[in-house]
DNA sequence: CAAGATTGACCAATCAATCTTT
DNA sequence: AAAGATTGATTGGTCAATCTTG
């Protein structure tokens, strides 16, 4: 039977401990200034880098690593509260296009400085950039691997 | 007004993604075999290794790092298809002991195969020990920046 | 009152089924 | 039939309130 190795089961733990604890630290500075979660900024800025063109669900899907259904009703609760447009798509009338709001783009700079904030305030205090620079290309090689 | 460095988004992206998408492997091999999600595991784990006096649920959160009402939800859960036991607590009566049966045991030796396999296939695959061991020391500097 | 633990009500995520267009 | 997208029903997670004992 395969057994991970110790340098196996150690990067492993400190992979789930650090992802949740970090984005804990995130999440919990987003609601303490009263805005909304992570995976709304997520969502903003990959329309706003889209720009006039807009998004397809199905795009922003693949960019959010979300499943259809969950793309779905991120976007519902976006639309619901006036930072999102759906528009009909022009070539393929079983789709749509996602396009960001000024409200959107004002939500977007507004949750910025709070995230911003948090990541300076504990990765760049826990580790130089050159450190940082080689455990993300290690992360990387795990990406890869994993798909 | 802070801005994070290229070293510190990258890190943070790949942090973000990584998790994610190797905790999909491990769920979906879970899963795909029949068997309960990864945080039954932790759980049956925990007490496993706790032996005989079992575990206060106090005790069980912190280890989690599940707020409390989660910490009674999944127990519920494991109590519920007879993987835990409910003891009454003899020092604090507030409390309860938590104990794995012994279906308990069976259930997460069945389930540490499929897991291990995955983390094999994966972080072993991708990186080898001496670069695992360095991004777990990374990642641990970043656990505690965060608390 | 603080600590350990649970619970009702609500929100978010998931599954399977569905609908439309290609 | 496959791709793009949504939806009803269920399950899981979260918040605030509650209960009990120290």
């Amino acid at each position: 039977m395969v057994t991970p190795g110790p340098e196996t089961i150690a990067l492993w733990t400190r992979l789930m401990t650090s992802s949740r604890v970090l984005l804990e630290r995130v999440e919990g500075a987003l609601k303490a200034a009263g805005l909304p979660p992570l995976s709304w900024y997520d969502a903003l800025l990959e329309l706003e880098k889209a720009e006039e063109g807009g998004l397809r669900p199905f795009a922003l899907q693949e960019r959010l690593l979300l499943p259809q259904y969950g793309t779905s009703r991120l976007v519902d609760r976006l639309v619901g509260v006036g930072l999102v447009e759906r528009r009909p798509c022009a070539e393929d009338g079983r789709g749509q296009e996602l396009a960001i709001t000024a409200e959107g783009r004002a939500m977007r700079a507004r949750m910025w400085p709070v995230y911003a904030g948090e990541l300076v305030a504990t990765v760049e205090a826990a580790l130089p950039a050159e450190e940082a620079k080689r455990a993300a290309e290690a992360l990387d090689a795990l990406i890869r691997a994993a798909r």
